[in-house]
DNA sequence: TCCTGTATGACACCGCTTGACATATCGATG
DNA sequence: CATCGATATGTCAAGCGGTGTCATACAGGA
């Protein structure tokens, strides 16, 4: 009972060949139901567990994927693994998270230290990761299947999932736009992510369309961070003449508008609106709750995963964002003149 | 070089026996320090990576240790695994991050498989996985070490690492008090979690030692959710004589009152002084930005990691918190009568 | 009867560690 | 100086717990 049982114990259990009982094991074809149900009762009751690292000795699959990730938003990291989590969860797959940092020139050497001494069977990378030579390069030379959620570069070579960020920021700057706001902030997100540089594409459509020339001194740069957001905050609205509503390329930096907005003693959303982009848990907590995008990333994350479980061909998959309207947006108030 | 190489070759490379190179690997004292040089060489040169299967088939440890938790706080886990993950870096050791439901009747069973099926040296147990019978149980039947961080029972048993959650609520107690209030409401934290009652604790304790008598209806139900903060502001902000500051046994409520308070037009921190606990991003995002109790999680969590690589005794480890003073208390004001 | 599909078994092998031994060198000890 | 113990390396075989390959056996259809 103390002693943990391997697959002879139960080969001799349930009186058969060691190999059926791998056959049972592993779900192959050939196998007749009666002996299927004597061999699994004899599993049963010796508690028998397969052991991970005999199996990928013996050259078999590991049963391991591994996601990679580079990224500092507790929110956005948590939802991606639960997303893979819940996906692996199904079909008894272990997930082996690894933080690295895209910067270290030894990432390439560190991935691929993960792929030998672990033998993952595949490999999920999620932005910013999913652009970071090294580590594309390793992957390549290993031969290892891998899915790369939001992915910059969006190559061919390899599967991903990603979501629209242009469209997405279109549709959000046009909501604003709709409320009657002409002149409307932004504020980037940090250059290494490539979601950026789209979403701005995205705002500068959205004002094309409804005739609103672009003014370069309502873009700021940005960081994704709480801190680049007050930074920004604080340059539109010491500006003359601020602008009306402020979209942040992301929830933390509209949290820092908003905090800004609140040590001047503006009035929000009267006289100053505010939009996210995520839709994370800061959405909701700020106030006034961000009206914001919301970014699928428990989804992305799955169904990235689900794509590298399955194999198969090059797969790449678009997901629906979602405008989510709360407090943060209404109609410019104007000034008792 | 794109075969994988393995020690045989490593020794064959080096001019040595397989043993030797065996030896280096393991650190054997008896190598001499030329040898160990030329064997290293070898494995540099061939891009030699152990297979961490074949090693722990071979029943030597796996440098993995596995981290199970069962948290629905974003910041927390995320402050929790990158506690566990920057001690494991500096020797090189595998972390398994492994979400569990305590409510499942199978999380023994699954903890066991986790343990016989990957072979993990040790685990960490997070709060509220700490105090799951199940888990505690299975673990000590598999004679794995294993500590626990922020437990509620304390049992002498394992080794654990925590903070002073008494002291703590009745530091920021006191500090409210001393700002001048007298009517301090206080939102207990979800009752699965020990912490929870040890803050309660603590703010009793204050109010005792200054004389302020405690009132259970100032004492309001919570679950450690934004949701259940704005219930709770609800409910004492509808009181006919509302307490002057609440204290929230974390920050996610804490925001969750802020939230009641914004969209009742309260004037804060003047009408209102709300404060939190655990300082999490949350915390600095909020307006006004919470004064709250800074729990060291990442602390937390490297300490309990080097308590398990350390192996050797039992330890208990107490790690300082600190009260951090933002916005959100300040003295009450009179209103003008 | 021959062949093919189904069902099971025998056995080597994956890459590493470990233990039992065999040597060999080197200083210290009596 | 002979001897002994500590240090340093090698040989060999066994074994960890699975899986792949190949062989085998029996069934039914052509």
């Amino acid at each position: 009972m103390s002693e943990r049982a391997n697959i002879r114990d139960v080969a001799a259990k349930a009186g058969v060949a060691v190999k059926t009982v791998s056959r049972v094991l592993n779900g192959h074809p050939y196998v007749s139901n009666d002996m299927r149900d004597r061999v699994e009762a004899a599993m049963r009751e010796l508690d028998f567990r397969p052991s991970v690292a005999a199996r990928i000795l013996s050259g078999a699959k590991s049963n391991q994927i591994a996601l990679i990730y580079d990224n500092h938003s507790p929110y956005y990291m948590f939802q991606i693994q639960n997303g893979c989590w819940s996906r692996c969860q199904k079909d008894g797959i272990r997930l082996l998270a690894q933080p690295v940092d895209v910067a270290d020139p030894r990432v390439g050497d560190q991935v691929r230290g993960l792929v030998t001494e672990t033998a993952v069977d595949g490999i999920i990378l999620s932005s910013p990761v999913t652009d970071c030579e090294p580590v594309l390069r390793a992957l390549d030379a290993l031969d290892i299947p891998f899915v790369r959620i939001s992915p910059g570069t969006n190559h061919a070579l390899t599967s991903s999932v990603f979501m629209d960020d242009a469209q997405a920021a279109d549709d959000m700057t046009t909501h604003i736009i709709n409320m009657g706001h002409r002149r409307i902030g932004f504020i980037k997100g940090h250059p290494n992510h490539h979601g950026s540089e789209d979403r701005l594409f995205g705002y500068r459509r959205a004002l094309d369309r409804a005739g609103i020339a672009y003014e370069p001194q309502l873009v700021a740069d940005g960081e994704f961070d709480f801190d680049s957001g007050v930074a920004a905050g604080n340059y539109f609205l010491s500006m003359a003449n601020p602008p009306t509503a402020i979209f942040a390329a992301n929830d933390d930096m509209a949290a820092g508008v908003l905090a800004v907005a609140h040590d001047r003693g503006i009035d929000l959303p009267g006289a100053l609106s505010v939009a996210g982009f995520d839709d994370t848990t800061l959405a909701r907590t700020v106030w006034p709750p961000l009206t914001t995008i919301h970014q699928p990333m428990f989804d992305l994350a799955h169904t990235a995963t689900e794509i590298l479980i399955a194999g198969g061909d090059i797969n790449h998959r678009r997901l629906p964002h979602t405008l989510v309207e709360r407090a943060s947006v209404a109609p410019p108030v104007r000034k008792p003149a």
